[in-house]
DNA sequence: GATGAATGAGATTTCATTCAT
DNA sequence: CATGAATGAAATCTCATTCAT
């Protein structure tokens, strides 16, 4: 069995995700943790330092990995292609994390949201020079600015948490290579 | 002055699309009204019958307005893309209701959450027999299945509440001219 | 159709009877009347005075049948047999005011409360008269002080309420004959 | 000093029975017994919780004490007078919790309704056969159903709480007697 | 490291009553 | 006569957090 913060953090994520972080009391966690309140807050500060744990982990790794795919050597078509698959593979792969990233982002305090909105946006730029490096070099229409391009195709993932089931009949794959198909599609000049 | 229940439903929609309808009590719902908490229930049931009425109005009013633009006369590209652009325009034209419709979805209470989510597919299914008329006869790519173009569209439209300001540079109708050239583009065979 | 202060005491009745006056909203009894509070407040003071008025009408019966009774020629064993035949058989036939009356004494306010313990008071003393009456000439034992014997009794009848269905199988004269005799049994010498 | 939810019980019990359990507030509840509502609702899940408390423990007392003198050795009009007494005495004896008892049953929320009905069926039942045994064998007059006898009998215990005082002249054994006594001489053949 | 009792502020909702019309 | 909108006080219950052990 995991350390009691790991227990923690699982039993929150699942939570969180599950009804939203407003709905679940820290009792619940506690409890599908199989550990007491006073565990709770030797481990973690409050509530919304468990939040923050899962908030960033995923996006740390989307991170790390989104800087990997970008500093590879293909084309600008596969390069971006590529990385729109790996948001949503990855995001699938961890929808419970996925959906509280998704939906509690200003449930966070003021301190930590700031931090937050830093890195999310990091992301969000790295991924912006990719269409801009494409539009520049011609690979893609310049017509749709490539912030909107992004903010679109991000709202496309973000919204997965409302329709897709992960044992339902499309797989992760599946479904990130018909949103990048899409995203490329709409890129073309 | 308005009457007393319109002045609820208008204090209620700026606070739950500010705070999020878990972070806002009924007392700051009728301080904002300038009434007393008997009042809002001498009128609405529970604090969710207000969600319930906010969140409804703004469908209502997009499903009206799809179900004209989707059996006009014009090619379906156009009418697609005049459907595209209304859905983002009335959007932005009643941000607070329609951040409040974006993400307070799951908050209703479970009857009336059945009863929303039914309005909301019919809406869907609306706007992706839209695509499908397209695909069928050959002005957009059958790539992709109907249903997941909408999806990812839709992503986008309510993903506008997490980046969008109406009093930015953008107009509401910039927007949504370019999300939907976005959209019909990535549906070009 | 009645008056509206007749319907409002009748709907009153039934629902204290049932819920117990704590329990009652006054919206219910107007609802159940069918007329507005506006009405019930213009025909009564508070609901209060409601219970006040249900409360006394039962009581005022039941003393003008108990002073003919007890008035009567008969001998005084025939006398008090028909005075507690009678209370249970205007009470079963009046079985929602006499819930009401059983059950709900105390909550009645401070002055209507007194004003209401002196007519129950006065009930009480004329019928522990007759059983006075019968201790003194011999057809009664005297072992027990009239007081308790009157107390024990009536004790039967308000529990009626906790027990009694009228339409179940026993009639209100049927349990009526039995308790009186299982009174008169007990004073036998 | 007693336990939190001991000094809750107590002071519920006493306010239960002064004022009933609709009249009082948790704030006083908590307030008498010197802690906080939060207190309170760390160990009893709602105010109904309390009074399922109360009322359950004088039952479970008088049953037991029911069941140990009726399973006696002595003739059966002894045993039935000695359960008279009994629960007369304990009823005194636990004034405030019999109070609660004889007046707060249907306050109870449904599922604790129904198990309490189940208690109070099965006393009311080991009682009755004592007078079926009395009457099977002549002790007893077999013209009243011993059903009604019982509920007779219990209207009498019920009554005390609206005319006895503790502290007034007669003791709780002399009321015991005296209604054993007319129980007893009802039941002569 | 961990417990769980206790806090205290605040949440939603109910309801008898009043009053302008 | 009667309405029904509005009040305001109080009700029950929740919950993140603290702290002595």
């Amino acid at each position: 069995m995991r350390t009691v913060p790991e227990r923690l953090i699982a039993a929150a994520t699942r939570l969180f995700a599950e009804k939203g972080y407003d709905r679940v009391a820290v009792q619940e966690i506690v409890d599908l943790a199989g550990v007491t309140k006073g565990a709770m807050y030797h481990y973690f500060g409050s509530k919304d330092d468990l939040l923050h744990e899962i908030y960033g982990s995923l996006l740390r790794v989307q991170t790390t990995r989104l800087e990997e795919i970008a500093a590879g050597a293909g084309p600008i078509a596969e390069r971006l292609h590529a990385a729109a698959v790996d948001v949503i593979v990855t995001s699938v792969r961890n929808f419970d994390q996925a959906k509280v990233y998704f939906r509690s982002a200003d449930h966070l305090a003021d301190d930590k949201r700031a931090e937050m909105r830093g890195e999310r946006r990091r992301y969000h730029e790295r991924f912006r020079r990719l269409v801009e490096e494409g539009q520049a070099d011609g690979t893609f229409a310049g017509t749709t600015p490539a912030d909107l391009v992004v903010h679109f195709f991000f709202g496309g993932v973000h919204h997965l948490d409302s329709w897709y089931h992960p044992d339902g009949e499309l797989t992760a794959e599946q479904v990130g290579a018909h949103y990048a198909d899409l995203l490329l599609a709409s890129l073309r000049p």
